[in-house]
DNA sequence: TTGTAAGCGTTATCAC
DNA sequence: GTGATAACGCTTACAA
């Protein structure tokens, strides 16, 4: 059990003032022979700063809060994966906010509190008190999922999905089509700019869009009931989990249209027929939210960004004849 | 954008002594009206103490450094969930370690120097070094995964998995079986323990083992090569994953066999058969750490503690005739 | 019950 | 290049 070195420790040892050491660590002025003498002792102690005390000094730190809104998705966690290999020199303190505003907004403050260096908020849907609470608090802030024009952030080209998807759709000619789909009010992004390009594709092909969740389970349940009222041959998902959800109630009622998701990848490639998907790549989506946190962390009053991400459609089994 | 206010400020306004602020802070001996008059100056200040000075004064924070293998497994992001549940007042600090051991110590060394109030270790595998490290700092730990008698841990009761397993097994009286496992060296309780009831039980039965990864890919590849040599009518993946990664193996080779795994659940219900697993309260399972974690928090010299934690088998799809 | 004052470990500002 | 010394915001004896 080793006891706490502190600076003056090692100033102590060395000879110096610990104003010295301290000029030391921090690349200032130090002769040679201090340097080397300084080296010594720090390795020897195994000497490590204590964080409280630099934070405590300068009112900065190397710790950025990101908040995910649930983390038994794919995506959120792939992301977190890109940030993490992106990361330079950098603390996260993760927060999973199980897509509560409540949560979220106490996490935020939580944050703030302990005076992190920035946010990074991986959200469906900002409250305008967290937004205002984003504002006052004048730190870096990156959001992702969001298309906040406050905010620099980074978005999937979820409109651009759509018009692929679109297309694709036609190609397939349907005869009618099941639509499962998230709320609006949720997250926008998918619930509308998602499915804008998908509706668009559909003007002249019968129809029919039910709100559903982003579980699975609820997804299998609705999708079972749509699809024991009338008999569709392709269903589309607003996500991967939810397009194997319809997948399961067309297994039950012995169905088989063509099913297409949006997405996340864990699923689509063991689900079978695999399914296919418009893919995003979460993890590089990750790594550019980190980049974009450090653009805007260094240069002071840049003007809020918006990192647009492709992605593309990979055709698989579930829509082959 | 507002100035931080210190608990010099509150004093001020409040015509009191910082002193008597902090210690209406922390619960100290406050008379009636100076609490109430500090309480409102508080609230319209919107008081927050500074961390990092309040971690400088007394060497104790309400941070928790978590170690986690790998993010992309469901088993431990249920846990974290569980962790979060059960959490009373903490902050946790996630490091993802790709279960490099490199990285995992040079994690535990950075809580550490940040003096977090302790570990929540889920690993599979310690390193010498790492125990070293880890009994040197002194702090309260919990392991999850490696049966250390050193340390407060929560284990998987893999052996009663295996034996029940192994019973199960004996009714489906196979003729041929492949064991799709991973090194023990890599993972103790899943590589030997999970596997020793499953083994006795395999005694006078025809049965092959297959060392593979955790990933489904690459047990998709080891799968595939095993069953492509002779003909299997019952396979066991060490994981969830691995299991499935055999069913598509057999699914290309239009080989149909009994398939059973272990672990999370995700994967279970959405294959087609749905998969037989021996399934473990991965949730529950870190709400159990998180209490463990409390009581050797707070008890100061404890003794390493075990802690159990029991499966079941449920019998699905994929072992049906 | 309240106030005074002494640190906690670090960095920053000066003189030297 | 170096060393006193004063903060940073908070807690905690110890006095009053």
């Amino acid at each position: 059990m080793e006891k706490k070195v502190t600076i003056q420790d090692i100033a102590r040892q060395a000879k110096v003032a610990k104003s010295t050491v301290s000029r030391y660590l921090n690349g200032g002025s130090v002769s040679p022979q201090t340097r080397r003498k300084i080296d010594e002792i720090v390795r020897k102690n195994q000497y490590i700063p204590n964080t409280f005390a630099q934070g405590l000094k300068q009112e900065k730190n190397r710790t950025i809060g990101v908040i995910v809104p649930r983390l038994d998705s794919m995506a959120q966690v792939e992301m977190l994966r890109g940030l993490d290999s992106a990361n330079q020199n950098d603390t996260f303190l993760i927060a999973n906010i199980y897509q509560d505003p409540i949560r979220e907004l106490a996490a935020i403050k939580k944050f703030i509190a302990q005076k992190v260096a920035g946010l990074i908020i991986l959200t469906a849907n900002l409250t305008e008190e967290i937004r205002q609470t984003l504002l006052d608090a004048d730190i870096p802030v990156v959001l992702q999922g969001q298309d906040e024009p406050d905010f620099a952030r980074v978005m999937m080209d979820d409109q651009q999905a759509g018009k692929i998807v679109g297309q694709y759709i036609q190609t397939l000619s349907p005869k009618n089509v099941l639509i499962l789909n998230v709320d609006q009010k949720l997250d926008w992004a998918i619930g509308y700019e998602r499915f804008q390009g998908v509706k668009a594709a559909l003007a002249n092909i019968s129809h029919h869009e039910v709100i559903t969740t982003f579980k699975r389970q609820t997804a299998k349940l609705d999708a079972a009931k749509a699809m024991g009222k009338q008999h569709y041959d392709l269903v589309i998902g607003a996500t991967d989990a939810i397009a194997v959800g319809a997948m399961q109630a067309g297994f039950e009622l012995n169905q088989h249209p063509y099913y297409l998701g949006f997405g996340q990848s864990v699923y689509s490639e063991i689900v079978s027929p695999e399914l296919t998907s418009f893919e995003f790549n979460f993890f590089e989506t990750g790594e550019q939210i980190y980049d974009l946190f450090q653009k805007i962390r260094n240069e002071a009053n840049i003007r809020p960004v918006k990192i647009v991400i492709p992605g593309q459609l990979i055709r698989r089994a579930s829509t082959k004849k």
